[in-house]
DNA sequence: ATGATGATTGTTCGC
DNA sequence: GCGAACAATCATCAT
């Protein structure tokens, strides 16, 4: 898959907060994912209360992977149904006229 | 038109 | 309250 410098093996990604630059923050939408911890975080949590944060979300994870596309189905089309709320969002955005700086990434 | 990048989404848990 | 792994995303920008 033709992607850009994706991370790698053993690379861990730093992630902060990033600070929104964007005045109104269209923000995006959640991912299938999201909606999948809200959905199985419950059920993970059941069959596994014993362990934390740390294990729950990479047992989450693993699962998640494992589950079948129809499975996914669901959280997918929630997440597709978000996104048209982002889209809502950002569209209003624009519309406010808060237009955000263009954002360039390399000549600054 | 295409690729690359970044920003964001929500959960849980601990302190 | 926040951060951090977990995964997806996907909109936007630049070339």
């Amino acid at each position: 898959m033709p992607k850009a410098a994706v991370d790698k093996d053993g690379e861990k990604i730093v992630k902060k907060p990033k600070a929104k630059k964007d005045p109104n923050a269209p923000k995006r939408a959640m991912s299938a994912f999201m909606f999948y911890s809200m959905a199985e975080r419950d059920n993970v949590k059941t069959t596994n209360p014993d362990l934390s944060f740390g294990e729950i979300g990479k047992q989450l994870g693993e699962q998640w992977r494992g589950l079948s596309a129809e499975q996914k189905k669901p959280y997918e089309q929630e997440a597709e149904d978000d996104k048209v709320r982002a889209a809502r969002e950002k569209a209003a955005y624009e519309k406010d006229g808060t237009a955000a700086p263009p954002r360039k990434k390399k000549g600054e």
